[in-house]
DNA sequence: TGATTTTCCGTGAACGTTCACGCACCTGTC
DNA sequence: GACAGGTGCGTGAACGTTCACGGAAAATCA
């Protein structure tokens, strides 16, 4: 019969937090209730085989020495409401929010939790990330950068599902076709009738890096940044894409900002200034060559036009509005959130068939092109 | 000795996740290595006292049978890692991500987790919001949109720290001096010389409904929205700023999308076509404002200046270049973070002296005004 | 060799809750 | 007046881990 923090009377009235004295039990509630613990459980969950006024007077004590049932020994006793990990480089990139988005409604639909980390600012690694969210997770989903294998060794028999990375040992995974969009981008630039076109890449990040094989450095044009190889698979695919098509692309690289992108422009509408057609890397970076255009005077789309990737919302609020290949973010996520969900559940085996999802990126016509 | 799940056979090599079989414990694991619960825990948490080989073995056994340590059962006899809650209307709003960012980046550096949702789409409200989460953290962090009482009463004594809401029982509160920010945009108008001015409020949500004490509605100006009072905390002041100041202000109102501000902007412009200086709720309204101006054939700053209010990236990205009232994000993540710090650490008094914080706009100058 | 420390490992207890029972009491029914 | 069926409440056990001990074997020292 000690309430475990101060007198009642001290507080001040409403349930305000009154400091990080030691936790009231069910055994204290049980006390001052003068009932059983059981009893205490049975106000507390609105079970059955309790009457009115012992629930309530239970229910009054609890909140009076602010009790609050201990969710480890719940979730012990209970087995585990499923909570998952959201590990994402970087939020400040308008990109990942509407996946995150997608992704906490569907979890939340679902009765999980999301753990959400966003592991970039810290100059973390995705692995670090996925190391400091296991402990506390039954499955992860996430934007790991190249670091999907010890991820999964991290996580043992937990689901992962990578998303944007090559194959590897991750339970599921979900991916872009590429190639596809390269052929769009390039086709209707072509179409229109531009004829020098040149793609920005992003610059070397952990994101990618392992798609480059070894010795295959994709066959790059002319690169205007620091004279980088293309590293992406964004990249390998727009040089794929545009060797077989027998169009000269020349190929810049840049840190993943909007600044860097149009200091990048920049420099290749110098050393190329007869481009007439880009393709850039994600519709942020796009945002700053739009400016570097209309900084070098050129019209968009009359004297170069512009495609973006991604398709996020900034892209419409840009002048002109931007012309990008969309990915429908929310839809990436409902597909990680389903993929995890079989897994979860064992209708679909980890690795197997269902367990890799190719998605496709959408030209979507706006001004720039 | 009954390892829980299949034949080790069974599996492909590598931890790849084997389905939802029943859970190995700490007893499988020390049964199959045959040694003592002890042994295993000294094993898995990089213990001191237990050989090395002993170690290594234990640790092969335990990937073998997918063992991971159950987080209930540690939490329970360690005492909780605190986990906070992260509630958010609306990710998919630019304004947000950036406060989430620094918000789980600080938390992580100080041990923490972060729960997090993202209530606005599912159409549930900050109450629902702090419900689903309650359950699962030591404290909260949240954009509650006027549910703090609820939400403190949910949370019984573990602190609450709400952001940009009216005095309640929250054991934390950030909030921002609109009265500071109403004067320097509007003075920075004036001192332009734009004489007809405008602000564009965001359409009633629950959001600062609190803050209009019935009967008192603001000094409004000219509802072209569709005749709405000025309902949010922003408004109010400036609806007061402008009257102080012996300002003529036309207000309107609308939902919170860039699209629909373009549409009320429109008719703003309509109604009141000598209109020269708008201040808008936010940024990403703003952006809707300019689109609008552009469409009337208007020169901005030239025939119309604009003020945004929050300053977010997307602001540097638009044409011209938004001139905003800048909040910091990170910094307002930080300030919630360690108020949230001070509060279970007990060295701030919930509802006491250093619990409330009041951030100040910055205005930024940029093309658009 | 015997005493002392060190290394390595095992056992009881505890964390706080729920589940599965079981017991006592009340309300009818024949 | 005994029996059946509820209603309201309490007690042992279990969830899976770590902590605080304690003990045996090995290593060190006098």
């Amino acid at each position: 019969m000690t309430p475990p923090s101060g007198d009642a009377s001290s507080g001040r009235g409403t349930g305000a937090y009154a400091g990080p004295a030691k936790r009231a039990t069910i055994l204290d509630v049980a006390a001052a209730a003068g009932v059983s613990r059981q009893t205490v459980t049975r106000a507390m969950n609105a079970m059955p085989g309790i009457r009115r006024e012992t629930r309530q007077r239970v229910q009054d004590v609890a909140r009076e020495l602010g009790y609050t049932p201990s969710r480890f020994a719940k979730g012990l006793v209970q087995g585990a409401r499923t909570s998952v990990g959201l590990s994402i480089p970087d939020l400040t990139n308008p990109y990942y929010p509407a996946f995150a988005s997608s992704v906490v409604e569907l979890a939340t639909q679902r009765g999980w939790h999301v753990v959400m980390d966003d592991y970039g600012h810290g100059g973390a690694t995705g692995a670090e990330s996925v190391e400091h969210l296991a402990p506390q997770v039954d499955a992860l989903i996430g934007y790991l950068g190249g670091a999907t294998d010890e991820a999964q060794a991290i996580l043992g028999r937990r689901p992962l599902v990578v998303l944007d990375q090559p194959a590897g040992s991750a339970s599921g995974r979900i991916s872009f076709d590429y190639g596809h969009a390269a052929q769009a981008a390039l086709g209707h630039l072509q179409a229109r009738g531009c004829r020098h076109l040149a793609y920005i890449d992003r610059a070397d990040s952990e994101a990618g890096r392992a798609t480059v094989a070894p010795g295959h450095r994709g066959e790059r044009g002319h690169a205007s940044g620091s004279a980088q190889e293309v590293v992406t698979a964004r990249g390998q695919a727009f040089a794929r894409s545009a060797a077989a098509a027998g169009v000269v692309l020349a190929v810049s690289v840049s840190p993943e900002s909007a600044a860097d992108a149009r200091q990048v422009t920049r420099r290749l509408l110098e050393e190329h200034p007869r481009t007439d057609g880009i393709v850039v890397f994600n519709d942020l970076m796009a945002a700053g060559a739009l400016k570097a255009l209309a900084e070098s005077g050129r019209a968009v789309p009359a004297d170069c036009a512009v495609i973006g990737m991604d398709g996020i919302p900034l892209g419409e609020l840009l002048t002109p509005e931007l012309t990008t290949l969309a990915l429908d973010l929310r839809e990436v996520g409902r597909a990680a959130v389903e993929l995890l969900d079989g897994l979860l559940t064992g209708s679909i085996e980890p690795g197997g068939p269902g367990s890799e999802l190719v998605l496709r990126h959408r030209l979507v016509l706006r001004q720039s092109a």
